[in-house]
DNA sequence: TTGCTAAATGTAAGCGCTTACAAGTCTATC
DNA sequence: GATAGACTTGTAAGCGCTTACATTTAGCAA
């Protein structure tokens, strides 16, 4: 389909008998155009059904208030719930977000990333830090400012807007391995590309090895995003002998599928198995025996995220990384180990 | 930030000692340019980091290979869930998808869609029907093609690819009362600027009255999509003398979210009151008991919208709804009323 | 070699908008 | 009534890209 014919600026300008210099002063900067003129511009904007061509404008003005966000899918709700946060606030600063979607893939993130620099975002905001660097000296090339969110480092590299993955992750296991659990397993989420899985592995790991254990008795699976996976790897773990008495989750779906599977080969939670989730998702509180999981404040650092950004950009201020805090959320799925 | 010195078409031909029209060829149809030449500028092209500008391109190309799709919000799984085919299949077609929330709002949604035709979106994935007829009227009026999603109506006004709300809402309620509830009550969505809400409770009005039941017995709340505001609905469902033994709800959130209350006021389900959902998304085998729900095929939908949207494209054929078919999934929540 | 066709490349006119600068219009003051 | 100064409006030069059309080059038959 071909448009019939988009009214211009040039078009609403001859409407009204004025120059497009005032059409387009009409639109942007209303105060300095007398207000008989401004009526009688408005009016033939709304009689003809005008709106800007956007590209047209980006061009002329060289900025487009727009944000973009690239998250590895949205169908994790910790991401869908941190982006409406951060929508929100991209709202209230008369800007627009963008979002795209790059599966966990690096290659299509890449491409997202220079699709919406090319369709001029004005800055970005970024999941986790696990990516090229050429990425990253293409963004500075560009002066285009970025969160990274998610994730936190103490670094400088990137302006941080997250939480320690792995000292939450180190924190769960230390009170797993303090009720007196020695064997325990993992479930882990897909760590290709994803520092944040990453990173709750290796808390884990610091925990054990803290805590004098052996770190190669930890046996760690990686499953996908869902239920089933969950289910999948429990049944792995609890296949294991010497079996585990508490697993570890790297989410909360992950360890609800766990749960659920376990369960329905008869073992009792938390009383012969222990199972940890992360990230405090609704669901955590609607299963049986409810999760005990690791709090995220995943609004808040949508929130927070899209705060500082507008900063960035007003100021051109260099990075103020904000490390957000979790705690663990105690529910019934821990216990101590069964008394064997 | 200002942008230090974004490079440009016209750095990359003097690079590359060509035209920037050549330069141009190199990147839209390389086939035009003789391999050498391609080669030439290509290194250009990658030692200067040159990315196109989106603006210029869609101003002068006049087409950006962009859908935009506009959602209620990203926290709802069903959404999610069914964009993320939708994005799939948009992928494959070489193009890019933008994604915007209205937050239920009419007036944003408005906004968001003039946002997305201004920035160049070829075609618009839009949930639900229920809109103004000037939004309409502006989409006809640019030629832009539009999928009215997660919505089926049997009328030609728009290219539905959704289901039929009312008629599965009918089924589920029918199923209650064969089983021999009469006293039901119903949790639903908040039906303001939403047509599947709405549908899905005249879908349970349609089959009380065909049932010969009294349509002004059934009493209606409606909630916002949250667990907690599934369990004070139940609450003040359960309150009600005489007391409903069957409530369906307007979907799995507000289903799980009074099942879990009800239940922690000491009502077995489904032994003394059945409790049904909407939409089928994962929770609902996870929980306990298991919920009966409507399985609604969102990623099929997902992806047949996006093809609904390409053919339109293609070949300006006119609207060629989609009716998905949905079914009742019989789980655990639902039986047959306590014998009082 | 010449002449012709086809392929490769270049030229330049916009696409719709913003904005620096120029020009015009008032008002108020002398 | 003339004139400076303050507003308001108009003029026109791009912004970076695509593409119709013009030009050059290459390939090949005669």
């Amino acid at each position: 389909m071909k448009n019939p014919s988009v009214p211009t600026l040039e078009d609403v300008a001859r409407e009204a008998n004025v120059s497009t210099a005032t059409v387009s002063r009409c639109l942007n900067s209303p105060e300095k155009v007398v207000e008989k003129t401004r009526e009688r511009v408005l009016a033939s904007v709304s009689r003809l059904g005008y709106s800007p061509n956007f590209g047209a404008r980006a061009l002329a003005a060289k900025r487009t208030d727009t944000i973009g966000a690239i998250i590895p899918t949205m169908e994790n709700a910790i991401f869908a719930r941190g982006l409406q946060a951060f929508q929100e606030v991209v709202s209230e600063n008369g800007a627009t977000l963008l979002v795209a979607s790059s599966a966990y893939r690096q290659d299509l993130e890449e491409t997202q990333i220079r699709n919406l620099v090319a369709r001029g975002a004005d800055a970005l905001l970024l999941i986790g830090d696990d990516r090229d660097d050429k990425i990253y000296e293409f963004l500075s090339n560009r002066g285009i400012p970025y969160v990274v969110a998610w994730s936190y480092r103490d670094d400088d590299n990137h302006c941080f807007v997250g939480f320690d993955n792995r000292s939450a992750a180190k924190e769960m296991a230390a009170k797993i391995i303090e009720l007196g659990h020695t064997r325990i397993g993992m479930i882990a989420g897909l760590t290709r590309n994803n520092d944040r899985a990453r990173d709750r592995v290796l808390g884990v790991k610091d925990a054990i090895t803290e805590h004098g254990l052996n770190v190669d008795d930890l046996h760690v699976i990686e499953a996908e995003y869902s239920f089933a996976e969950g289910g999948n790897a429990v049944e792995h773990l609890l296949s294991l002998a010497p079996r585990p008495t508490a697993i570890v989750c790297g989410n909360d779906i992950l360890a609800v599928g766990a749960m659920k599977r376990a369960r329905s080969l008869g073992i009792q939670i938390p009383d012969q198995l222990s199972i940890t989730g992360f990230d405090d998702i609704e669901v955590c509180s609607v299963v049986e025996p409810s999760l005990t999981t690791i709090h995220v404040p995943h609004r808040n650092m949508g929130k927070t995220a899209a705060k500082s950004l507008f900063a960035m950009m007003e100021s051109e201020a260099i990075c103020a990384s904000s490390h957000l805090e979790t705690y663990v959320v105690e529910r019934q799925s821990l216990a101590a180990p069964p008394k064997s």
